[in-house]
DNA sequence: AGCACGCCGACT
DNA sequence: GTCGGCGTGCTC
């Protein structure tokens, strides 16, 4: 047998990011054949008429039933990207997810490296004093380049770590640089000292908490349940540091808008190490240098949102998830992982702590933590002097409304104001007005392209759809009956912010903080600064309710959940009481006593009640208890099947004939020990048409988590392969968070 | 997902 | 007579 026909015996199987569910097969040049230190590697290769990155997920015999197979073009890596644990707990979520491994690991590779570019270097910039420098610095003048020598003279500073240090620095830098007196060197980041500073004394609860941690030996997933200002990052900060003592890496996972520069610095100052912060505002090269020096074990501390959680780890030795309820861990399209689940799978690969934070864990969490399966820490107390306000239902019945506001709410705002406090006014809907409509016939203004209104923005003369982004003119004259008796209904952020300045402007600020207003990563920061310590009114949606510390809050005041109270997501009662219980959390935070108003046409409801006399825990209970008996997770397992397209049968059709396969897939199993899944549906979405498209889903869901994956394993490739799979766009989501 | 191939309408 | 609509079939 000729040399080259041994070779090809052995092909690459490659994983492409391609939602088929298979691998493909290449040989390799004889020079050079396929080998175990092949897996994991990236390779470059020719699919059809054009060529794909993909990851060798493994290497065999060649299936003699192939046709002829093509060669790769190149081999992209010297040594495998993918490997270990990373490697295996991708495998798994792709077994979970059941999506094709190529997607998942395409997932996992920040764009540039998925796009086929070679690693990037990932030494840091540092600056130290020259010989002349350091004998000329006692005799430097004051002023900016004097304390940039001052830092030098510590230690070598790498320049984000200078960027916390001193304003301006660069100029500074380039004037002694210019003299001879400091340089700038390529270091690599595991080379610079650490330079730690103190943090406060942690009281009884906190110790207790740090020593749990760090007696967690291997996996230990363990939930920190803390109510707001009672010091959960001091814990993460004792626990990063001990990490980092025993040589390890340390992953924080922060939600969406919870990477601020300023969680940035302190974690930099308190640590003395670079943390190499992964979010949205970084560009593609930055993003995989972050990777890359997580891959190499450069980088010690690891701060990032959801797609951080597929850092490479390999000195791992810590995982900390901060406010491990938050929505925006769950992936909503693509890849549907959620970030929050696949730490856990990762820490137990890994063989090490996971730490959750909250103070409104989500029910899996706390369902888990009771069970015994996590451990539970409890801060129960705020740190300082600081007290829990307390909260109070305003009762809106046969009240008359300024704008959404009512007279007592008014009152309470301006003797805070008088008394020289801040307020916060919550409201969750942004623009204007949710409705425009017609006084006289009873006409709203929907989306053209959505089952949804359009919102009223700027004060009344603009339209936009919340669901599509579309935008229009407002009209001048209802559309149908021509009368011109137009009328914004109801009250989104812009509105209170027009009513309290009219109000209260002439006295005080009044600052709107929506998604509207407040873009990019430091518009929220810079409105806070604008404020400063002031008495000032602060009028905004969520983005207002997470973790910011505003110690001058001394009224925090509630309008317009009503709608939330009525929802018909199972989940919506959970989202409201996490979101009611971190609004309530921004008052009082310092020294002053702060009050939670709460403005509701609903004040018997009994999640208010529960929420205002029991707290977040007794919220949990029944609500946990309702769960259980509607047959909801956390006590069954769902799935959902989603699709949509341009017209309103196709998604229906497809769901339908998808149904009757996995109702059989079901009953085959059902027949073996008993157990089966439950279908309902298909149903339009709530939202039946959405972005000019219609779309509709079948939820799953089984009280074994088993049941639901095998029958999906038996009747996804059926599904795959029905004829109507192909006139409509579908997708399987497990563990679903939001049923749209 | 792309991309090609393939068979039917309004345009140079 | 062609450019182009998107149905359907395939990609190691």
């Amino acid at each position: 047998m000729p040399a080259d026909s041994a070779a090809s015996d052995v092909v690459l199987r490659v994983a492409l990011p391609l939602p088929l569910p298979r691998l493909f097969d290449y040989r390799a040049p004889a020079t050079d054949p396929p080998s175990h230190g092949d897996v994991g590697r990236r390779v470059r290769v020719p699919f059809g008429p054009r060529e794909l990155v993909g990851v060798v997920a493994g290497i065999g015999p060649a299936d003699g039933t192939a046709p002829e197979l093509r060669e790769l073009h190149a081999r992209l890596d010297p040594e495998p990207l993918f490997r270990g644990e990373l490697l295996a707990s991708l495998h798994w979520l792709a077994r979970y997810s059941h999506a094709p491994l190529g997607e998942v690991l395409a997932t996992a590779l920040p764009a540039a490296l998925r796009r086929g570019e070679p690693l990037p270097d990932t030494h840091a910039w540092a600056w130290r004093l020259t010989e002349a420098g350091v004998t000329a610095h006692a005799g430097m003048r004051q002023g900016r380049p004097r304390r940039f020598a001052d830092l030098l003279q510590v230690a070598v500073r790498d320049e984000e770590a200078l960027d916390d240090l001193l304003d301006d620095w660069r100029g500074a830098a380039r004037t002694l640089a210019a003299r001879g007196l400091a340089e700038r060197i390529a270091v690599p980041a595991s080379q610079l000292a650490p330079t730690p500073q103190p943090g406060p004394v942690p009281n009884d609860e906190q110790a207790q908490a740090i020593a749990a941690v760090a007696a967690g030996d291997g996996f230990a997933p363990a939930l920190l349940d803390g109510v707001t200002g009672s010091g959960k990052t001091e814990v993460y900060l004792h626990a990063i540091a001990d990490c980092l003592a025993r040589g390890r890496q340390a992953l924080v996972l922060v939600p969406e808008i919870g990477l601020t520069p300023q969680t940035l610095s302190r974690f930099r100052a308190r640590l003395g190490v670079p943390v190499h912060a992964l979010h949205s505002g970084l560009n593609d090269n930055e993003r995989a240098r972050v990777w890359t020096a997580a891959w190499r074990g450069e980088a010690r501390v690891i701060v990032g949102t959801r797609s951080a959680v597929f850092t490479p780890l390999p000195d791992a030795g810590l995982i900390v998830i901060d406010e491990e309820h938050d929505g925006s861990y769950k992936q909503q399209d693509g890849i549907r992982y959620h970030a929050r689940d696949f730490a856990l799978v990762r820490a137990k690969a890994l063989d090490v702590p996971l730490l959750l934070g909250s103070a409104t864990p989500s029910l899996e969490t706390l369902h888990n933590a009771r069970a015994g399966r996590y451990a539970h820490l409890r801060l129960s107390r705020r740190a300082g002097k600081a007290r829990p306000p307390p909260a109070r239902v305003l009762d809106l019945r046969k009240r008359p409304l300024d704008n959404g506001l009512s007279r007592e709410l008014l009152e309470a705002i301006d003797a805070a104001l008088t008394a020289g406090g801040q307020v916060l006014v919550f409201r969750n809907r942004r623009g204007y007005a949710p409705v425009l409509l017609c006084h006289d016939c009873g006409w709203s203004a929907q989306c053209r392209r959505c089952d949804a209104p359009m919102t009223v923005h700027g004060g009344g003369r603009r339209l936009q759809c919340h669901h599509c982004g579309h935008r229009q003119a407002a009209p001048p004259a209802c559309p149908d009956c021509a009368g011109l008796a137009l009328q914004p209904q109801g009250v989104g952020t812009e509105r209170l912010e027009e009513t309290l300045a009219q109000r209260f402007g002439a006295r005080v600020p009044v600052l709107r903080i929506d998604r509207g207003s407040t873009r990019g990563r430091d518009a929220l920061q810079k409105h806070f600064d604008t404020l400063g310590d002031r008495p000032g009114i602060l009028v905004g949606t969520q983005m207002l309710a997470k973790g910011h510390d505003l110690p001058g809050l001394t009224l925090v005041a509630v309008v317009g959940i009503d709608e939330g109270l009525f929802s018909a997501d199972f989940r919506a009662a959970e989202k409201l009481a996490q979101l009611l219980i971190q609004v309530a959390g921004r008052a009082g935070r310092a020294e002053r006593a702060g009050e939670v108003l709460l403005q509701t046409h609903h004040p018997d409801h009994p999640l208010l009640q529960t929420l205002i006399h029991g707290g977040y825990h007794a919220f949990v209970d029944s609500e946990l208890e309702q769960r259980a008996a509607a047959g909801f997770p956390p006590f069954t397992h769902m799935a959902l099947l989603r699709a949509e397209a341009k017209q309103a049968d196709p998604p229906m059709a497809f769901l339908q004939r998808a149904k009757a396969i996995l109702a059989e897939a079901s009953a085959t199993r059902a027949r073996d020990d008993g157990e089966s899944l439950v279908l309902h549906g298909p149903l339009p979405a709530p939202m039946a048409r959405r972005a000019g498209l219609y779309r509709a889903q079948l939820p799953l869901s089984a009280q074994r988590r088993r049941d639901l994956h095998v029958a999906l394993d038996r009747a996804l490739p059926a599904i795959h392969a029905l004829p109507e799979a192909r006139r409509t766009r579908w997708s399987l989501d497990i563990d679903p968070v939001d049923l749209y």
